[in-house]
DNA sequence: CTGTTAGCGCTTTCAT
DNA sequence: ATGAAAGCGCTAACAG
């Protein structure tokens, strides 16, 4: 019988303690049934259909999803990992991530890990929590070994893993990326048809991957253009305002000062035009600035912002189809994508005044 | 005998297949006994401690959450609703939480709900993955009365709740907020001391709460100062920089336009500046512009930006705290903190040029 | 189309 | 200090 079920009494607080057992009992069904009808697996005739949904309003049931998880293994939670989300950049890619995973019916959690160390505890933790997938971006210390090797390794015990950005970790780790040495190039190249000789750079730290691309390809461009690349016109910074305005006055101190600066991202280069406008000086008439990223407010300061527009949410949006796919399909092949960068010429950047 | 137990064979390949039926046959302990060494309840023998260590670093174990949870009635799993976590905002906010969530070993889980029906919708399903604990932010149609209903009612069976600058929506939902009214009048009172005595207010969509209280405090300024509050100075916008761009062209064209405009926060300030500038104007010399938050560009940019600080971060980690409070004690007494606000006086407002 | 019955992996009395 | 056993709520064969 099932009068003869489960206990029926004692109904806890926190959740509202009702069952499919009790929705059954209430429908005259089996549990079978009733589950069936929840995820419209298997057939389930009209009466029964019709019962079951008057049981489960009268109940007010709520399903249970930690234990549909714990017996099918899919926990329909996937997780990004992030520097900062206070990060514009950041933010945008979250929300590409949310948009697609929230309309496929999985949840995102959104984690902050500042360095290695903190990226593999939180990857742990996730992982206990079953999370289905898990999206990786740069990360302060990303080359340290240990830490690769043990991503690896999820990676091979079967977590669906996502680089973005960043350097797989794994030939199993799908790979989205914006193409920033071609967006440093871009910047650089159009510095150097304006007229500017001496561009200095501020980078991230050089222990990031997120850095190397942009330096890179401002080497590039530098060489394309015939110029030199002297090392103290690149600087190391944090990839904030503040740290855009403390590199600023180190550049300015140099005995032969650039003519331009390209910044690492855009809130750099809110940090630089700040300390050069403290200067005294003007911008683009004595210095030209150009910024990365686009973030919204870069085209509504002034002067508006020349940088290079990374397709931030597309990113997030791609990571999160690629984790979905390879959910979907664990042994399907290795998939790869990088997104092209856009130069957005506004206001900072003209032809420098003097001898250049 | 511990060898006859649950099928040993067969590990699957998306999680390591191992539990701590495993780890306790290699041990050579109960199950019981490596539950308890894991959570750490109860006593466990230095000498089994040591082989259980062994044993699970041997096979890699990873302790399953999903299993756990479903028995102990707990996830760690905490949601922030948000309506948009581009917004510089609500990402302080989000980091804030982020920051003690994690700290205290709950995992966050952020989710955009523009409007009521969307949050709904995602409340019901974070219920259904057994979230411990929610908090809420202000939602497009916030006062819409059938969302109202389904919150109470989840409040009432045992989800714990906390509502960010929102009205609460049952008596045992937490509440924090900051001082948006008081925060309002300072930024009026501040522009009206400067001699300005038409000023006018970009807010949000007055159907939603967050525009209310600086509405409020908008109105409470103008009447201490003796000036009067038509109708035409105050605009509805969407909270972005475009919406404060066009709203400033609809302010402009009036026959007796403002002096000063007072908005809803940054990112319209910013858009406002823009559309003034674009216009021949100049900030503060023709206009002046006041914003509200102080997120992190704010003090940036050219002209520095006069704002009304909000601790957005400080919001999170109280809403945080409040809400591992609540999910600890249930039926602690309601909790309520307001935090204050701060203006911070910068270069985008100055005494009026002409007649004000 | 529907019911029975094993688990999923872990916690937790209750004994010993 | 440790073991045995009964669930937690749901899904998924496997019979009818």
């Amino acid at each position: 019988m099932i009068g003869d079920m489960k206990q029926v009494t004692s109904f806890g607080e926190p959740t509202s303690g009702v069952t499919i057992y009790h929705v059954a009992e209430r429908a005259g069904v089996s549990v079978a049934t009733v589950s069936r009808m929840i995820n419209g697996s298997g057939y389930v005739g009209a009466h029964s259909r019709e019962r079951i949904q008057a049981a489960m309003d009268a109940l007010r049931f709520e399903p249970n999803g930690l234990a549909r998880s714990l017996t099918t293994k899919q926990s329909e939670l996937v997780a990004l990992l992030l520097t900062d989300i206070t990060n514009p950049f950041s933010a945008q890619i979250a929300r590409g991530v949310q948009d697609v995973a929230q309309a496929a019916g999985y949840i995102p959690i959104i984690c902050s890990a500042d360095d290695a160390a903190v990226e593999l505890k939180t990857v742990r933790t996730l992982r206990h929590k079953r999370v289905d997938g898990i999206m990786l971006t740069p990360t302060e210390g990303e080359r340290n070994a240990e830490n690769e090797l043990v991503l690896h390794e999820f990676c091979d015990r079967g977590l669906a893993m996502v680089c973005i950005g960043r350097r797989p970790v794994h030939p199993h780790a799908d790979e989205v990326s914006t193409d920033t040495f071609g967006g440093a190039r871009l910047a650089v190249t159009h510095l150097a048809a304006l007229g500017h000789r001496r561009i200095a750079f501020i980078g991230g730290r050089f222990s990031r991957g997120i850095a190397m691309g942009r330096l890179g390809g401002y080497r590039q461009g530098l060489d394309e253009a015939g110029l030199p690349a002297p090392v103290q016109m690149v600087r190391e910074g944090d990839l904030d305002e503040e740290s855009g305005q403390r590199e600023t006055w180190a550049l300015l101190a140099l005995p032969q000062p650039p003519t331009a600066i390209f910044c690492v991202n855009d809130r750099t280069a809110f940090g630089v035009i700040a300390a050069v406008t403290a200067q005294g000086l003007r911008v683009p008439h004595d210095i030209s600035i150009v910024g990365f990223d686009d973030i919204p407010l870069a085209g509504l300061v002034a002067p508006a912002l020349t940088t290079v527009r990374q397709p931030a949410q597309e990113l997030g949006r791609l990571a999160a189809t690629f984790l979905l796919e390879r959910i979907a399909h664990p042994d399907a092949p290795h998939q790869r994508s990088v997104l092209p960068c856009e130069l957005v010429a506004r206001q900072s950047s003209g032809p420098p005044s003097a001898g250049g």
